[in-house]
DNA sequence: GCAAAATTGTTGCACCGGCAATCGACATTC
DNA sequence: GAATGTCGATTGCCGGTGCAACAATTTTGC
């Protein structure tokens, strides 16, 4: 299948990011990767398996899920067009802890780690760009993952408030911002109750900390609002 | 310096893993890593720089200090000879976020990451395994730290020490097993007070779930255990 | 433009679990 | 053997937060 149409998605992606047509060519010449088109509600992956190739979404959208210990499974990601999955799953020998559906009808293609991972005896260079890729793919992961860690280690509900205001602030660049979350949405990623987190946020808006409509914040005290922090 | 004597300390990480002497001459040959002694108490890394080296811990241990948010530190990981560490790190863009101490008086020798993402073109087999293990490395950090987060998102403590519980029974391959935490470090890896870990083990013995002498746990009765997690 | 569904805010209640203090069992050192 | 430190267990207290229920508002679908 020509992948042609699609390289300005695969330029996109953390992977491949930036890199030339006549690099594409060259790369995926050397990859010989699959494509398949999925409906919604099939499943791209499944929890349990392992798995030897990553995956990149070249149309529509796609859930992660994971299966909770009792047996149901919950919605942890969702991604678009352009989203990469399998990454850190195909460099280890660990079987996926989630299962990867599709939202709408979706197209992937999936390259072979182990080609990934064996550059080939020609040695272009865009391929070294691509294991620094991944590389750097699966470790802004880890960090990611280690900040939610940090997160949720706090005690008190409004210490991860706190934190996690501050921290989309930095992210951000100003101490105004919105989120594509709903209450239920922060709720879950901060670990607590919806209704909590509403009073503590209400509280907090009574206190002159910060202002909130919907998805947006509004950090009124930055220096308080760090103090919170403190235990 | 010659590193010849710490071959087998090296063929005993996850990077090098397996790796025969010839190998190691010629990658070495490749990477010409420095090599650094350092006093108890000194640092090989602080917190909130980059790093662009994977460091390995030929003699000695060291701890690494994670600082919180209100300005002190805790320790989050110890380790020993043969340890590696900025391996997630080195390939990212990230900023340190722990600083590593030397424990006792130790010696590290670090690879630079650019030559270890850039095989030489005598595209050596062994650094091709090399590359591999980095990934396969970091990805099991990953899926580590995922864990850890499956276990704090758990809302009540029972739950969160039944799968604990299970993780390591499994991990184990019998129902009875050691580890070697304190009750405190224990506590700190579930995220609660030491006193409530005490009372609910203390709890779940009375109720004939396990049974538990110092590091040391029998798992009695697994399907009451598994379906103590179901909320 | 209306009904249904989703989202958010609010509040009373109950209870889990953090905290602090205390005790006993052991190990280590002088 | 006394002194000291480490580790685990126990207990009373009470504050934070999960839970359930309801109201207000916005969004969605037809």
């Amino acid at each position: 299948m020509n992948l042609r149409p699609y390289y300005p998605v695969l330029r996109g992606t953390s992977l491949l990011r930036g890199m030339r047509d006549d690099e594409l060519d060259k790369m995926l010449d050397c990859f010989a990767p699959r494509v398949r088109r999925y409906q919604k509600g099939e499943f791209l992956m499944l929890a349990g398996y392992e798995t030897r190739e990553v995956g990149i979404l070249l149309e529509g959208s796609i859930t992660a899920l994971k299966n909770t210990p009792d047996g149901s499974s919950v919605a942890i990601t969702e991604m678009s067009t352009g989203g990469l999955f399998g990454d850190v799953l195909s460099g280890s020998s660990t079987k996926s802890p989630v299962s990867v559906m599709a939202q709408t009808d979706c197209l992937a293609v999936y390259l072979p780690y182990e080609k990934i991972i064996h550059p080939c005896a020609r040695l272009h260079e865009s391929h070294l760009q691509l294991l620094q890729n991944l590389v750097l793919t699966i470790s802004n992961k880890y960090f990611a993952l280690d900040r939610r860690v940090e997160l949720l280690i706090c005690k008190s509900l409004r210490v991860r408030i706190s934190l996690w205001l501050l921290e989309q602030a930095d992210e951000a660049g100003q101490d105004t911002f919105a989120v594509p979350l709903t209450r239920a949405g922060l709720a879950e990623y901060l670990n607590c109750d919806r209704s909590a987190l509403s009073r503590e946020l209400g509280r907090m808006q009574r206190e002159g900390l910060i202002e909130t409509f919907r998805g947006s914040f509004k950090i009124l005290d930055k220096e308080r609002l760090r103090s919170q922090c403190q235990e």
